[in-house]
DNA sequence: GCCACTTAGTCCACACTGTTGCTTTACTGG
DNA sequence: CCAGTAAAGCAACAGTGTGGACTAAGTGGC
């Protein structure tokens, strides 16, 4: 489906995306980079400033001719949610248009314990009470980042690892209804990769609780047939390794798992490197943040071995170059991808906001 | 970049698109499978009719008024052809709107023996003698495959497998100025996953020479950062295993290659099988189509292997159903493919025809 | 200090998209 | 024969990006 509105809201999200990655560019550069008209960017740069959403910010110097203006990003124009739910508890983050956090709420309770709708109604005040001073209408939506399985495009969860009782809670519906607000629901992994902007082709790899990966490929969230890609960690990598949960010998989160119990950081991170390695030659990516506890632990040790290992596993790094990051956003990764998620639809990285 | 060209030819390419892929369908189904209303289906339906891509069919029996029209596809109303270049020769095929083939070329020779610039002569003159009967303005265009690396983008040929002296030429460019029709260049596995229609989220893996994937991913043809996605064979599978020629130890690819030179092609499956269970848990796919020598030569060996080791390896194979397939275009399901590139910027799963 | 020149950005008429409301076409069933 | 129903076309329209002319705001030569 595509018409008329579709097709403005999507050169707008062009335009808006590239101010984001740009901090600061001027109406010129935005036409070149988008391949739209400079008619076509003063109209919608005109309709974004009316809306609060961009500002002038100077000028350039003159090439001799008149300075092109600078725009900017408002980043206060608009507000997002983004949640992680988990099986210790829950992290809320207020989020601006720039994604830097403006306000959090951290709870441990146990989520098994209390019914679903408790939790449902906990979440929710929680919610109300990180945007009481806020206009409403200037709150985009929450997004929300749980652990697989789940059904992303319909917001229901399946079996949750750790939260028995949730299978078949439609959480997005739910919380939208409590809230007023959109709401998306989406896996932790896939919630990660959009905590930052990135490259058009990359990856975040989490390591925590299990092991698991969020894509984005030609600059689109990849989600899979049934919404739940990023099964990262059940790749086998030694067929005579440890058995792992999942039935099978030797997956990397298995072998990751078991190195870390022995106190071997460099070992396990190693081990990460094939899989990434692996990961970037099947989807030639051009980077790959790392997050998660075990990483925050020894982020250097991560980043160091990561890369070596990718170099060494590449046919030609020079020519593939790959960017091996740690996560700025450090724990708050995941809940700050989940506000990515709503940001998605503003900036054009995601899916289209319902509700 | 969108205009309103680009939203027509979106549109356009969707209904051709479901046109395609259901045989015979009536307006209103068009108009519900792709979100625009009946008056823009009615619209779009009347440009492809008088291009002569589309013909009214049959009626629908009446469910109280107006039956509706049935739409089918014209399949000789444009043609493209599709060339594999690997290095023992090169097959081209005539192919129809529907995908069919209509004429083949196979040829046998030493790319390596003779230059660049002759191989090219010949494959012009080739592509010339295929579509010598046809109207010019019927053919849409030429798609080659090439085993990679390579850049799809600029269509430049790297330091192709099996070809020396082919790196940094600009086969796109040339083949397209000798013809005079647009060209598309893409690696063969990439093609391959072209060769006809399938599910949104699936993959083609190829157990050839090499052992590649092609990836169609959210309903989009994914190549990554430099366009050389689909480096599936040198996964590590089993790090005491045979060395390979990339430089690692028990590669998929050379594990596969061993049981090959034993005779166990069970083996052989198995371990594709396990290659393709992690694919398929990583992207979340719906389907896998197999193809190359190994996997004609016993096709049934590895749908069944293949299959069985899937279903093991999913964590719940009931929700997760993945179909595994072996390509029926056999020996030239790379050709088939080529020439879906090109076919593919007319329903729409492919990049942007230029030139 | 003036003025030709250059570059950025806007105004306006326009072509073309999909949409909305209404009409025509074509069949069913009493 | 005619009321009812569903499909498809017609015509007016809102809103998109575009192209050309015009205005705004600088530089640099004399």
């Amino acid at each position: 489906m595509a018409n008329l509105t579709a097709l403005r809201d999507h050169n707008t999200a062009a335009v808006l995306g590239r101010i984001r990655a740009a901090d600061e560019i001027s109406r010129v550069e935005l036409a070149l980079a988008t391949g739209l008209t400079a008619q076509a960017v003063s109209k919608i740069v005109q309709r974004l400033a009316a809306e609060g959403l961009i500002a002038p910010s100077g000028l350039t110097p003159s090439t001799g001719g008149k300075p092109r203006t600078l725009l900017r990003l408002v980043p206060q124009a608009r507000w997002v949610v983004g949640a992680q739910l988990h099986r210790h508890g829950s992290t809320l983050l207020l989020v601006d248009l720039a994604g830097r956090i403006a306000d959090a709420t951290t709870t441990r309770f146990d989520p098994a314990g209390a019914t679903p709708r408790q939790t449902l109604d906990l979440l929710a005040a929680q919610v109300e009470a990180l945007i009481a001073e806020l206009p409403r209408d200037r709150v985009l939506g929450v997004g929300v980042a749980c652990p697989g399985p789940l059904d992303q495009h319909t917001g229901v969860l399946h079996q949750v690892t750790g939260l028995p009782g949730w299978d078949g809670i439609p959480l997005r519906a739910e919380l939208s209804a409590r809230l007023g607000l959109p709401v998306l629901l989406d896996k932790d992994t896939t919630a990660g990769v959009l905590s930052r902007p990135g490259a058009a082709d990359r990856a975040f790899v989490y390591l925590g609780d299990g092991l698991g990966a969020g894509l984005v490929l030609g600059g689109r969230v990849q989600r899979g047939a049934r919404t739940n890609a990023g099964e990262f960690g059940h790749q086998v990598l030694d067929p005579r390794g440890p058995r792992c949960a999942c039935g099978n010998n030797g997956c990397l989160e298995a072998l990751c798992r078991a190195a870390l119990a022995d106190g071997d950081v460099g070992r396990t991170a190693e081990l990460l490197g094939e899989g990434v390695a692996n990961l970037v030659r099947l989807l030639d990516l051009a980077q790959v943040v790392l997050g998660g506890d075990a990483v925050l632990a020894d982020p250097e040790v991560f980043r160091g071995r990561v890369s070596a290992v990718v170099r060494e596993r590449l046919p030609d790094p020079g020519w593939q170059e790959v960017g091996i990051e740690i996560s700025d956003a450090g724990e708050h990764v995941v809940a700050l991808g989940a506000a990515g998620l709503v940001l998605g639809t503003v900036f054009g990285e995601g899916a289209a906001l319902e509700g």
